[in-house]
DNA sequence: AACGCAACCAACCGCCCGACC
DNA sequence: GGGTCGGGCGGTTGGTTGCGT
């Protein structure tokens, strides 16, 4: 059918953001939250598309986002579960949770492709796509991706059904729960501090360089110091406990003891210890740490081995050999 | 110093889907 | 049932930066 696009294109501002419309897209989010995009431009003045504030607030002003220096896990994951998932980035960014899918996506293609041919150049008998012949070979892309999606559906299904359970992981209101990298004191933690991390970046950057013409003034904001800005974001962050002591399910600790062990630790340590204390009540980020995507329930035992153990060809095997039977019994 | 080229990445575009009327 | 809207996703573009000559 074919839709209008989202916005008309006279007076419609394109290009790269400056600080000031961060700031006015950020603070307009901390005060009604994320969502109802349409009418952002309008109530905050933005001369810009609602896409367009969507997107900027998803891929670079949304808490709990690191940017750049991609660990050597986080390489291996993204490898593996392309390999797994095809280019699904939003599915693999929810696997790495403090990752944007356009980021993933940026890093792998001008990255990991590059990398992924170098290696296979090197070494004969490898098909052309990027991937070893184990890997794309064996089943096909597409009949794995079926049988994730088939898996998450039944999953999603009969816990939906069954609502006695408390903790079920399905519950979308509370996506750090279910997912599996997300530690739930972790992810709303880091998703908060990241929050008032990047805004006082950001506005530190805007106060030491004043925005230039025509300079690469997003890349400016990413290194700004605090100011007033932050007093609403620590004031938001400054009461509770209450969703530190959300308890974890034991599967999940390895994921997270591998995630911050392996990650870089100088971001890791800005974005995942501090200004823990959040609640639903007084964030308005919360829950929004990171899109509840289809993936986030394959199930951990088998992925877990093959993503973390990289000679794991065995744990590899069986998760790409493994029947649709098979995996429903996982369930 | 000036130029050309490649790399990088933020942002845009088009398509799709589900919800709502 | 069909149209519209809001939003998500993946592919692509284009401006900026960095590096080599």
């Amino acid at each position: 059918m074919g839709r209008p696009p989202c916005c008309d294109k006279i007076g419609v501002k394109k290009g790269p953001w400056t600080p000031e419309e961060d700031i006015i897209l950020v603070s307009y989010i901390q005060e009604h939250g994320p969502g109802n995009w349409r009418s952002v431009p309008t109530n905050t003045g933005l001369l810009r598309c609602s896409k367009s504030c969507r997107l900027r607030w998803t891929n670079y002003l949304r808490p709990g986002i690191k940017r750049g220096n991609f660990t050597e896990q986080e390489e291996k994951m993204i490898i593996h579960l392309q390999a797994l998932l095809g280019n699904r980035w939003a599915a693999i960014a929810s696997y790495l949770p403090q990752r944007t899918d356009n980021d993933i996506k940026n890093y792998w293609n001008t990255h990991l492709k590059k990398k992924l041919k170098k290696f296979q150049t090197g070494v004969d008998g490898q098909n052309q796509d990027g991937f070893s012949s184990s890997q794309s070979v064996t089943k096909g892309q597409w009949e794995r991706r079926l049988q994730t999606d088939i898996r998450m559906a039944k999953q999603a299904l009969s816990e939906a059904l069954s609502l006695d359970k408390p903790n079920s992981s399905t519950d979308s209101r509370d996506f750090s729960l279910s997912h599996p990298y997300l530690k739930p004191s972790q992810s709303q933690a880091s998703t908060y501090a990241s929050s008032a991390e990047n805004i006082s970046r950001l506005l530190e950057n805007w106060m030491k360089n004043p925005p230039k013409p025509a300079a690469r003034q997003t890349n400016s904001a990413e290194t700004m110091t605090q100011n007033s800005f932050n007093n609403t974001t620590t004031a938001g962050s400054s009461s509770s406990e209450g969703a530190f002591s959300a308890t974890t399910p034991e599967g999940f600790d390895s994921f997270f003891s591998f995630n911050s062990s392996n990650s870089d630790a100088s971001h890791e340590s800005v974005s995942v210890d501090q200004n823990a204390n959040l609640t639903p009540e007084n964030s308005v980020f919360q829950g929004e740490s990171k899109p509840n995507l289809e993936t986030h329930q394959v199930p951990l035992t088998l992925i877990e081995k093959w993503l973390l153990d990289d000679g794991s060809a065995q744990a590899h095997e069986d998760l790409i050999n493994m029947s649709l039977e098979d995996s429903a019994g996982l369930f």
